[in-house]
DNA sequence: GTAATTGCAAAGGATTTGCAACAGT
DNA sequence: ACTGTTGCAAATCCTTTGCAATTAC
């Protein structure tokens, strides 16, 4: 067990809602996790501990892992969204996202943080989390001579330049 | 029709697309409103021209007007996409989001293009698009007493504090 | 003319929801 | 005991897709 459920029993508790079974568990998984996690992923995961857990609780239990902040809900295009706990080797992060292979690379900014704090206070906001995503290409794909396509098609341009 | 549409028209022709009409006035929509439109709201702005153009043409249409980079996607957490054209007074700007009212707050920040320059660089990633998002609670939502909710329930905690 | 797009409706996929059985406090 | 959760399946919502008719080049 994760010490990070503690965290999350507490959350619930300040909350006034049940530390079930199943909302343990799953927040084991996410805890237990470096990877960018999909709702399917927890479920595999799930089911190779044996457990039988409904995907509809899992979907549930997210949605307040998320509200407490525990944990980071990703969406990078791919048609559903990924989950991953605040707990890893870098706190905060942003990503660099390849539109073309969907690599994802993660960095650190203090940057990006203070303008999050400044940006915020200039009007009254009280920011709870945020996220920054840079889209393009990696430098494989780049190497690999790949652009950004469309039904088999090829290559975006600056238009704009 | 917005003068933005040239861009448009001189994209699908490098990409070897053809110009349609439906693809004209759909970007025309997007290119002629500062807002953060969805599928349906470009539906109905349409409809309101007396233009029937099917829903698929839209999302088609859609698809390389961001492929092209003349409009930025956007997903608020609705559960559905925003489109946006990059042609506004902002011409790059960054989000701040209520989670409790939904209320978007545009700011600009260059401090953040610098980031996403070096954060690229350092990786020989070639940077195309950004977004930034920070979500929290606006100032009315916070005097208003309001904080995150799950299933009526309310107020996030500082778990890590 | 040829190749690609359009529009419709059907399909697809992720997420949500209703409700009876069940677990947490 | 009471209230809220779970799990299943059905429903919902956004988005994608197949295909015949149509349009761009």
């Amino acid at each position: 067990m994760s010490p990070f459920i503690q965290l999350f029993r507490r959350y619930l508790r300040e909350q006034g809602l049940p530390v079930t079974q199943q909302r343990e568990v799953v927040a084991d998984v996410v805890f237990n996790s470096l990877e960018h996690l999909s709702i399917e992923d927890i479920e595999a995961d799930l089911k190779g501990r044996g457990e039988r857990i409904g995907k509809a609780t899992i979907y549930r239990t997210m949605e307040i892992l998320v509200r407490s902040g525990l944990v980071e809900e990703h969406d990078f295009g791919e048609g559903f969204k990924r989950y991953e706990h605040r707990f890893g080797q870098q706190p905060v992060h942003e990503h660099l996202i390849c539109t073309s292979c969907s690599k994802v690379t993660e960095f650190q900014s203090p940057e990006v943080l203070r303008v999050r704090e400044e940006a915020s206070a200039m009007r009254g906001f009280r920011p709870v989390r945020h996220r920054l995503e840079i889209y393009g290409l990696c430098s494989d794909c780049q190497a690999r001579g790949v652009t950004v396509s469309y039904q088999g098609l090829t290559c975006p341009v600056d238009l704009m330049n």
